[in-house]
DNA sequence: AACTATTTATAAGA
DNA sequence: TTCTTATAAATAGTT
């Protein structure tokens, strides 16, 4: 819409690249903002540049939620891809957690073979790579270093309560966390 | 742009308001697409309908990756706004972690009293509270279970590498990862 | 940053 | 729903 009209490829030259970039940002996000108020929806809309710059905008509802609307969809999504496919790849991931507990509630631990120890961390990786959020490896990130530094001694336990806790090596919890089974 | 104008307001007709819906979320992630073609940029577009229906588009790199961009812009945020407060409450993130590490790396986590490392672990709270996702959440759900059961004997190391390993009780790795301090 | 000729999106109707 | 078409809106090239 426009004097030309434009195929839909790269804009080479810079600068126009930049205006286009600049006009039609603009007008996508009125337009997310137009629907979100006409049909009473919740739109976010994430645009990172070339150079990685970042605009962004919620409407309806904050970025947060619309994200998490986001992951919980896209981790149902994907545990009901293709059952055969995943069960004959790895075990769903409540019946994985329900034998991953019984082996260890069975005082297994300290038997186990490492190789079960690994098979058993491969199954839970699978199912959880899904879930596992980027977002996860910015806290990691941080905590990362620590974690290294802690070695043997401490462990950094990351509790879902949003807590964090330390323990130190002997497994005394440094601070009273949340029972974690219901 | 169609046989009249209508004003951006809540479409009160069901059906009409449906049938805009329909329309304007393929019109917008047209465009979406467009753009990240056109100016060779990445573009998340997620739409959360009155009903809680999804509907959502990644032009340009998938959507975890734009998520991410958007994660860590947050952060840095967040981590930007109100510094003096920030200072007054908690120290800032980088200062804080050295802080840790110091401690750690002087083999004081031993003798660190209880005391200490729960102040540490408060401050760290804090500091970490911004960026702490509730994608970390949906995770943790999965994770707490096997997290209780695992007790004292084995520990659930979450690496930063996107990996997960398994460590015993005496602080052997089940699995190698990679080096965690640059 | 404005302007405006055109293209594009879409509201209403079939 | 899907197609049609009149009209509104967005925007490409220009100033």
């Amino acid at each position: 819409m426009g004097r030309k009209k434009v195929e839909i490829k790269r804009i080479e030259n810079k600068s126009s690249r930049q205006v286009t970039f600049s006009k039609r940002r603009n007008g996508l996000i009125e337009k997310a903002r137009q629907v979100s108020i006409l049909c009473e929806s919740s739109i976010a809309v994430l645009v990172v540049s070339g150079s990685g710059k970042l605009y962004k905008s919620a409407s309806g509802d904050n970025m947060s939620k619309i994200i998490d609307r986001y992951e919980i969809h896209h981790a149902d999504e994907l545990e009901a891809l293709d059952l055969a496919e995943k069960t004959r790849n790895y075990l769903p991931l409540k019946e994985l957690l329900e034998i991953v507990q019984s082996k260890l509630e069975e005082s297994n631990v300290d038997n186990a073979s490492e190789d079960t120890l690994i098979s058993l961390e491969e199954q839970l990786e699978t199912a959880l790579s899904v879930t596992r959020a980027r977002k996860t490896e910015l806290m990691m990130g941080e905590v990362k270093s620590l974690q290294k530094t802690v070695g043997k001694k401490t462990f950094l336990v990351i509790e879902g309560d949003r807590g964090m806790s330390w323990e130190n090596g002997s497994g005394n919890k440094v601070r009273e966390t949340l029972p974690l089974l219901k």
